[in-house]
DNA sequence: TTAAGTGCAAATTATTTGCAGTAAG
DNA sequence: CTTACTGCAAATAATTTGCACTTAA
């Protein structure tokens, strides 16, 4: 019998058109395996390959992300100059950014609205609205 | 009789309490000599430095950027992992990311609105919410 | 079989730092 | 004077790449 996460991240990676190899299912299923929606970097996520006892090189992990985000499975979240990170959840939605620790976690949507956003110049169109919400300790 | 570009950037250092050096007046007559607001990387302030004929090094161009932003002369926008941006903008106003040439501009923020933010977990404030609009050519 | 995927180590890019020299108060 | 500032070159940190090897289809 196939365990939840494996088959979680099997599923996941034939949704993108990938071919599942070892350590794209490995990544997969400590990214999506529990079903919740998760925020990592490159670096967390090799801490997390390495932990597994399925270890992925570090390269591999960057390259992985990439394809990953290129196949529309997750996004790319820039809040950070020196860092990337990637979110598993697909729609659009702010964040938090805890500026001590250097976390990124999902801000409750549901209210959040954007109202009078200005049209986008000629010729261009509004890929993407990015709202970084900057916590810092009170 | 001195320049009103240069006037604008001796009266903007002093504003930040920081010392008029040579390399400072040079980089503070470029960012505001104009009264406009800039948007400039370290180095695209660099090369401006080096064709204005007052060459500032690197490494001061990035040193004395920081030394603005700690001042309060100016805020740094994170938009695109690989590069930071600073603005001599000092108000909360949204910028537009140009994703094919990698420019930063401001955003009229007359009419924009942000509703319905979520509050700030608890013993946390908000230290700022970055808006990014990105555009790609339509 | 065969093109895509992988690991490693070396290469790049953006930024920071150590330190000896220079200048502002 | 004396402490902050500067320039350079070397050091880091995050990420990418070249290339020989492995593996899914």
């Amino acid at each position: 019998m196939m365990d939840t996460a494996l088959k979680r991240g099997t599923d996941w990676l034939a949704g993108g058109g990938l071919r599942p190899t070892r350590q794209r299912l490995c990544l997969a299923a400590l990214l999506v395996g529990d079903g919740e929606n998760r925020h990592v970097t490159a670096e967390s996520l090799y801490a997390l390959s390495v932990t597994s006892g399925e270890k992925v090189s570090l390269a591999t992990v960057y390259n992985t992300l990439r394809a990953f985000c290129e196949a529309g499975l997750m996004n790319e979240v820039v809040v950070d100059g020196s860092k990337s990170y990637f979110d598993t959840r697909m729609d659009d939605h702010p964040h938090f950014y805890w500026e001590d620790s250097h976390e990124l976690t999902d801000a409750p949507k549901e209210d959040l609205a954007i109202t009078g956003l200005p049209c986008a110049p000629e010729g261009m169109q509004i890929a993407r609205v990015d709202v970084v919400i900057r916590l810092r300790r009170a």
